[in-house]
DNA sequence: GTTTATAGGTACTTTAAAGTATCTATATTA
DNA sequence: TAATATAGATACTTTAAAGTACCTATAAAC
């Protein structure tokens, strides 16, 4: 394999968790190992398509498993790799920093979470 | 101000650090004040643009300060500001974790860093 | 025999991110 | 007088990310 050369490590921790839903997923797999059906429900704005293409990477990077249960309707899970669960830190000083950037931002200790407005944009 | 709604706090976090550059420039940015040209020299990747439009953004939330010295030629600083050294831990791990990275998968304690080959993609 | 649930594939399109090229200002230096 | 250094603006183009639509398989339930 090639070196990759990176001008400074950051850039390496974020060509494996960056991009708008990897740490999103990743932070979901910290509660426990999720089929990719609860993967939807949890993430109601993404794409059958970004979902698996994402989970995709992550495997292919080590970050997580892929568990196939052989049966019909197909069950398949999720989980944290042990090297994913090296993020862990990262993940939830992530969460809590953006729990406590939405209290700062908008007064509230949470932004209502509603089902609707999951285009991203503002309201 | 509208309530945006979130569905993951981790997802106001990316809203504000995520993206190709500002990690980076944050990261460099928590080794103290840095002006305008020694950043580009820091990220020989970055675009004149790319750098003004982000520093822009981390200005406008808060994040970084900018100082501008009434001098010719133009001299402008950036800092973190109090709520971006808020970050710190965030980064310093993010950091932490790619170097590791790149010593599990490269084997060497730091891919060789070259001026060159700063397009982003594998040589 | 039609519908449901589950997990996914694939071609195509749209949108957002990033990059390129060219422009500004002005005091100082050569 | 022309070049240099610095920080940035702007219009335009390219590339990459993300989204849409439609397709597969199969056992069980209705």
């Amino acid at each position: 394999m090639q070196k990759k050369k990176y001008n400074i490590p950051v850039e390496a921790t974020l060509e494996v968790i960056g991009g708008k839903w990897k740490c999103v997923i990743l932070c979901h797999l910290t509660h426990g190992k999720k089929r990719t059906s609860e993967l939807k429900r949890l993430m109601p704005g993404i794409t059958q398509k970004m979902l698996t293409q994402q989970l995709r990477e992550l495997e292919e990077d080590g970050i997580i498993h892929r568990i196939v249960y052989n049966q019909v309707p197909p069950k398949v899970e999720y989980e944290l790799s042990e090297y994913g669960w090296s993020l862990k830190d990262i993940l939830d000083s992530l969460c809590a920093w953006g729990e406590k950037h939405i209290t700062k931002v908008y007064g509230d200790k949470f932004a209502v979470l509603e089902e609707s407005v999951l285009n991203g944009k503002r309201t």
